[in-house]
RNA sequence: GUCCUCGUAGUUCAAUGGAUAGAACGAGGGACUUCUAAUCCCUAAAUCUAGGUUCGAUUCCUAGCGAGGGCACCA
């Protein structure tokens, strides 16, 4: 039995014995370490019921612990406006090192999500398009929430849903007839900076002629009936950037993709879909398109449109088709992950409702993890404008600054530095451009945490020469920060995991790393004669193995040395 | 107009309804004959406004203000 249900046992037996019916008691860790390991603020919640003031209530629940002398439990303190904080004893924190080291590279896993089948579908680029900074978002944070979900023991599927069709291919295509030389392009060096330059292109033209955008639709409903010349040329298109994506992803050293279907996979599986909407009745024609019109006052949903008044495909219908397809492939019972910008939050509201009323999967099962937008002080950063700012170019600057440091590792310090910018925050909020800010390789960074993981390994290579086994003993005088943090490790990763947020990893192991990083400084791990602390080198171990793992949730690598 | 999201030090971010709101960058001061200074220590500096719920509100509710986004043929 863990500690605070323990606790928990202890404290219910006394307020029902009080005359509290059904009392719950919770326990947090208090946001200062001082403050104890385990804290509960029963006795401020019951103590109007109980018509006692809580610091003497608190005394009472003290006491009445302490009779039962649980072993885990080195002191009770009382504090504030009635806290009853609890203090763990050393003997727990040295077993809890020793269980670290035990687990190694498993340390933080857990089997929460056994028999449980997810799909996280992330990255999505579009084709003929950057890959801008835009799209990084999506896939480090994908990256990482599946990550986390494989280490608690889902089955996973990496799905990367490829814009590979719709109106803006019509576009695409006016273009190339018109300013482009398919010959050219195909031999280009950058050939999708070619194509983005008639995209720019097409937009700056159509400003000025309305006709452009008609003709772009005609021809992506061309392209959609199977016209001969659009198909060529859109292939051409494909082809080119699915090789600019592999060699970015493996740039970015991300995971590999289970499955990478793109949109234009799913063309003859819409019909299934209408015949499903027409079956349930929830959508009508509209002024010769077809909407799916949602339950106003419930839902507070405007009309999803599937299909345009000339009868072309829109995004909305060849999504429920992907996850009709995805119901029947991987089955009923999966549960279907979203990571696309937070702009289309309300999109996917309306795809959650539909595919609720149509069947397919109920809310439960479908979620959308949106993220803010990059965007420049000024404004919005726009491929159709051109104002994009390339992820090469990022990549290349930020292997230049690291590389000022350390040629060796400076292609992982630049990912760290890149990665951890993006998943320290909260993934909602819109991140402003700043060089600096995404490059900075000090503070709260990526690469403060590769180069506290180094020392550790550095500590630890030291400690092999000597021939001293890194294990944990019980010379532990008191516990410090280092002890109080590293075994929380697990808790962070199942937080972090069930409301798929990878920041709560990031700001962890910040807190962490700083702590040993004092720790570092202030203690000689290694003492003026030479020696080597057993017990300090096992809690260094237990540091470098939570890094490692944390670190590696979020896609960062670890080198050994810096 | 309407719906959604976000408003925290000068700046960028944290904070399962708890305690003295925690970091980093920047500013000022200090620590390198180092178990790796990409580090550490000290100082100054913040919850948009007004109500409400609560023993307790940055957090929940209502209204307002500010920023961003969605709302019929883009994705």
């Amino acid at each position: 039995m863990s500690i605070t249900n323990q606790l928990k046992t202890i404290i219910i037996e006394l307020l029902t014995e009080l005359g509290i019916e059904n009392p719950s008691v919770s326990f947090e860790h208090p946001t200062e370490l001082v403050h104890g390991d385990y804290s509960t603020n029963v006795a401020m919640v019951y103590a109007k019921e109980l018509k006692k003031n809580p610091r003497v209530l608190a005394e009472e629940v003290k006491k009445y612990i302490q009779n039962q002398k649980p072993d885990t439990i080195e002191n009770i303190e009382i504090a504030g406006p009635g806290f009853i904080n609890f203090f763990l004893s050393k003997q727990f924190f040295v077993d809890s090192l020793k269980h670290i080291i035990r687990e190694g590279d498993q340390f933080g896993s857990n089997q929460d999500g056994a028999g449980k089948k997810v799909l996280v579908e992330y990255s999505s680029p579009n084709i003929a398009k950057p890959f801008t900074v835009g799209h990084l978002r999506s896939t480090i944070i994908g990256d990482a929430v599946a990550n986390l979900l494989a280490f608690s023991g889902y089955t996973v599927i990496r799905d990367n849903h490829l814009g590979d069709w719709g109106t803006q291919f019509g576009k695409l295509i006016v273009a190339i007839k018109k300013w482009g030389d398919f010959e050219a392009i195909k031999k280009s060096q950058t050939p999708i900076k070619e194509l983005v330059d008639l995209y720019v292109k097409f937009h700056d033209e159509a400003e000025k002629d309305a006709s452009l955008e008609d003709e772009g639709r005609a021809w992506f409903t061309k392209l959609e009936q199977g016209d001969s010349d659009a198909r060529a040329l859109w292939q051409m298109c494909v082809a080119l950037s699915m090789q600019e994506f592999d060699r970015i992803y493996a740039r970015l050293r991300v995971s590999a993709f289970d499955t990478a279907l793109g949109e234009s996979f799913f063309e003859d599986k819409m019909a299934a879909v209408l015949v499903d909407v027409k079956a349930t009745n929830i959508a009508k024609e509209s002024e010769g398109a077809y909407l799916i019109f949602f339950d106003e006052e419930k839902t507070k949903l405007p009309p999803l449109m599937l299909t345009k008044k000339d009868g072309s495909s829109l995004y909305a219908l060849r999504d429920l088709a992907a996850d009709r397809y995805r119901r029947e492939t991987y089955g009923t019972d999966i549960t279907i992950i979203n990571e696309v910008g937070a702009e289309q939050s309300q999109y996917f509201r309306q795809i959650f409702e539909a595919e609720e009323l149509l069947g397919y999967f109920p809310k439960s099962q479908r979620v959308h993890i949106g993220h803010g937008l990059y965007r420049f002080a000024e404004g919005k950063m726009s491929t159709r404008k051109g104002n994009v700012i390339w992820l090469d170019d990022i990549l290349n600057e930020a292997e230049k600054r690291a590389g000022e440091l350390n040629e060796a590792t400076k292609t992982d310090v630049a990912l760290a530095a890149i990665k951890f910018n993006d998943l320290k925050r909260e993934a909602i909020k819109d991140i402003v451009f700043d060089w600096d800010e995404i490059l900075n390789l000090h503070g709260d960074t990526g690469p403060y945490l590769q180069y506290a993981h180094a020392r550790c390994v550095s500590v630890l290579e030291k400690a092999r020469e000597s021939l001293i086994e890194p294990v944990a003993t019980d010379t532990l005088q008191q516990a410090g920060s280092v002890e109080k943090l590293v075994y929380r490790f697990p808790e962070i990763v199942s937080r972090a995991t069930s409301e798929y947020a990878p920041h709560y990893i990031a700001t962890y192991l910040i807190e962490l790393a700083h702590a040993f990083s004092t720790y570092y400084a202030e203690t000689k791990i290694v003492d003026p004669e030479d020696h080597l602390s057993p017990y300090k080198v096992g809690l260094t171990k237990a540091v470098k193995i939570v890094l490692k793992n944390g670190l590696s949730l979020l896609g960062i690598p670890t080198p050994e040395k810096m």
